[in-house]
DNA sequence: CATAAACATTTTAGGCTTGAAATATCTTCT
DNA sequence: AGAAGATATTTCAAGCCTAAAATGTTTATG
């Protein structure tokens, strides 16, 4: 959690506007990611106890289960937006614990395609009813429907300068 | 929390599960974790360029900026939510490199406060400051004023407490 | 007092994560 | 063809993170 507020800066370095501004963007900042970590946290404990699995085996899975014909490894690196090497390792797991399979590409031997085996799919189907239910219930607070306009705005802070080049 | 049936849990209190609002929710969900994973990123990618360090030391050091007599270890762990022995790691780094103390506690000899030294306190009110502004301008797109029934609902999301039992 | 229980912290084992270096393969250009 | 550069993936070193076990210390209880 990075928690930075109740600090007297001063004079910030680069984009010092408004102080009041700032001090409630970074209120706002640090509520969003009490909450996200909150919610992330109990959905590893829910599937570590539940699933015996984690978090990042899981996202892989998804990536995986949406893709039928499979992903080679970058494309899931790029999916996940974790690193290359994260991903050789969470992948060389899932495939010991015969979830995953990877399948040599033709025509361009540097690379290879991950994809579910029949028991990772099934596996994965139980898993995403659970956590939609997890969901559903951790943000049960929340009114979705007027949580439009705050989830457009996080769209935006998502994709700004999103496109590869970061 | 969530542990009834996945699909329909009928528990006291919480709003009948329609599939479409579920959807809703997961999508919501979704979108505020790439979010705040986004921004993560860029403050990570921030503190480590311009200021050769990580999150999880800006954490701690933020934490005990603001404790000017310092924290016990399991304060520190209860405070950042992260777990005992992570803090026993991050603090030794920060100790090897003179930005923390260690001070033994009286009358309890299990215990130990740690506190920023002088040189720790500057090198931290320098990095907040940068800190607030990159957030300042991560959130740019984002109306703060607007964005209030939001924020409260995120709160009741954290705070919703996790009594494992019962 | 003895000793059991509670507590504060560290250690351990294992997984996640990154950026950078290393391998292996493919493509392009002369 | 042969060299140079681009691409796909893995390996490596280092740090973060957790749950569980271990260690040392204090408090409560018989």
């Amino acid at each position: 959690m990075s928690e930075g507020g109740s600090v007297r800066p001063g004079k910030a370095g680069d984009g010092a506007r408004e102080p009041a501004a700032s001090k409630a963007r970074l209120r706002l900042w640090l509520k969003l990611l009490k909450a996200t970590k909150h919610v992330e946290a109990e959905l590893r404990e829910n599937l570590r106890v539940t699933f015996d699995t984690t978090l990042p085996r899981f996202d892989v899975m998804a990536a995986l289960y949406r893709a039928e014909s499979g992903l080679k490894m970058s494309e899931l690196s790029s999916v996940l937006r974790v690193s290359n090497g994260n991903v050789t390792g969470i992948v060389d797991r899932l495939v010991d614990d015969g979830i995953l399979v990877r399948i040599p590409v033709d025509n361009d031997r540097r690379a290879t395609t991950v994809r579910l085996t029949k028991a990772g799919r099934e596996q994965f189907a139980l898993m995403a009813a659970r956590h939609e239910a997890w969901v559903d219930s951790l943000l049960d607070g929340v009114d979705v429907s007027e949580a439009q306009d705050m989830l457009d705005q996080l769209e935006r802070i998502a994709s700004k300068s999103n496109t590869k080049e970061a």
